[in-house]
RNA sequence: GGAGACGUCGCAUAGUCAGGCCUAGUGCGCCACCCUGCUAAGGUGGUAACGGUGCAAGCCGUUCGCGGGUUCAAAUCCCGCCGUCUCCGCCA
């Protein structure tokens, strides 16, 4: 949720971002007006119920013919305080309904959808398969002839896009996350194995239930959402609290399963493990000051670009477009990866800044130094996911099937530098 | 799944049975000041969040797990929900 206040004093700002994004500009003059409703009828409430109480308080002392008097004045103006406690409440849901739809404020994005990225930058070259002689085989070949990967069976038991991940395919998930947890450890964050079932006010707080409320799976038994990040159960971590940031930022690193509908995008990645419902991940998470925040933000992106070179991936890093945000964050940094068989490039991580935008949805606050709270900002960076194993096949493969095993990873893969073919 | 106990201002606790003097008391912790040549001890005052209003000091409202209800008036009475703990059952 943007800042209320903010939206009174510069409501153009607010507004230049709902364009930027292709929402509607149109939410914040409804929210000024509903803001002014809440604000004058919240008035007339709290003055009646002032009153109410200092003649309750007469009828407490008084008696007889007196009492019988102000009990009469004071059943009609009990009346009048419903009254207008419930206009009062009306006004606070409706302004509330409305300040939950409007998006975070986009800050630096380029404005446009999802084509209207900016490329930051591009860090090492794609391998020229041509000139090596041979054509690359794509992750699925490569991953059924390790005996590392098996979508047939993901299908026959759980239905298309499940997999199961066998031998050095379930070997290389666990070195990789393990490498991202060791990496984050290293670097002072605190791991975290979260719950990847949560609770609506949860959900909504981290703001996935918005345009993209589709991509989430719901148990309506229970009420409960599957998380597709553990961002989600991270941010949730520290609702309602006052948060201590004298230390400098608070940083977790969660290791969860991720669960996504893939609603929408039927027909799309159908092949492989590049788009499945479930799959794992390591997700940094971090809660810092907001004056910190842009800066917290570049070293989350300096994290995951350590990990990629680990992996030793060529990759580009883009600037996402304001209209491909998602509703929490302001800006939004996605490395992608080469993928030869397909000459593309495909996102491995993606670093949010969310400003202030989700920790107001969910109350974490800080004490500043004059002893008042404020919202603090949160971000969120992506080390390594189940994906990474599509992108490391396909940049580390051999003429004969077998792949280079990234001299980094080795040491969680108990020294294997090859990954061989199981069979032919 | 069954039974019971509990949920109060950072922590601990009083208040709930008998609704109004609760503007939620007390202790601890914390902060400021005072006193003591230092330290210990002592004294005084302060000590929540959110919102409204105001240039400001301040004033006002909401919040006693959450949501409803009864009443002129609810921490207190009624209903529903959530959470924690204990015991029983069931399953590891």
């Amino acid at each position: 949720m943007i800042d209320l206040k903010q939206l009174r004093e510069n409501p153009d700002v607010v507004r230049a971002s709902q364009t930027a994004r292709g929402d509607d500009p149109a939410l914040v003059d409804l929210a000024l007006e509903a803001d002014a409703t809440r604000r004058s009828s919240l008035a007339a409430f709290e003055s009646l119920r002032a009153e109410q109480k200092a003649l309750g308080k007469q009828v407490a002392k008084a008696s007889g013919e007196e009492k019988a008097e102000l009990l009469a004045r004071t059943k009609e103006l009990a009346r009048q305080v419903k009254d207008h406690q419930a206009t009062a409440n009306t006004a606070q849901e409706r302004l509330d309904e409305i300040l939950w739809e409007i998006a975070n404020i986009a800050q630096g994005a380029p404005a446009g959808g999802e084509d209207d990225f900016v490329v930051l930058r591009t860090e090492g070259t794609p391998r020229d398969f041509g000139a090596e002689g041979f054509t690359p085989r794509d992750h699925l070949d490569l991953g059924e002839g390790l005996g590392a990967i098996d979508t047939q069976r993901g299908a026959k038991v759980s239905g298309s896009r499940f997999y199961y991940l066998t031998g050095v395919g379930a070997r290389l998930e666990l070195a990789l996350l393990n490498m991202a947890m060791d990496q984050a450890v290293a670097e002072g964050f605190t791991p975290v194995i979260t719950p990847t079932l949560v609770k609506p006010e949860t959900m909504r707080g981290t703001g996935f239930l918005g345009k993209h409320a589709d991509e989430i799976y719901r148990l309506e038994k229970d009420d409960l959402y599957l998380v597709g990040t553990s961002e989600v159960a991270l941010a949730g971590y520290h609702a309602d609290e006052i948060v201590d940031l004298a230390g400098g930022p608070l940083r977790y690193a969660g290791w969860s399963a991720c669960y996504r509908r893939e609603a929408g995008s039927h027909g799309k990645d159908v092949r492989g493990i590049i788009r499945v419902h479930q799959f794992h991940k390591v997700e940094m998470f971090s809660y810092c000051r907001p004056e910190d925040a842009a800066a917290e933000h570049e070293r989350l992106l300096a994290w995951e670009e350590n990990m990629l070179a680990k992996v030793e991936l060529p990759y580009r890093v883009i600037d996402t477009a304001a209209g491909d945000l998602g509703s929490s964050a302001a800006r939004k940094f996605d490395c992608e990866a080469w993928l030869p068989t397909q000459e593309r490039y495909l996102e491995l991580t993606s670093t949010s800044n969310c400003t202030t935008f989700q920790a107001r949805r969910l109350g974490v606050r800080e004490r500043t130094e004059d002893g008042s709270t404020r919202t603090v900002a949160t971000l969120n960076g992506t080390l390594g996911t189940t994906r990474w194993i599509v992108a490391i096949l396909e940049n580390h493969q051999r003429e004969d099937g077998s792949v280079y095993v990234p001299a980094a990873l080795r040491p969680y893969l108990g020294g294997l530098e090859v990954l061989e073919p199981v069979k032919g």
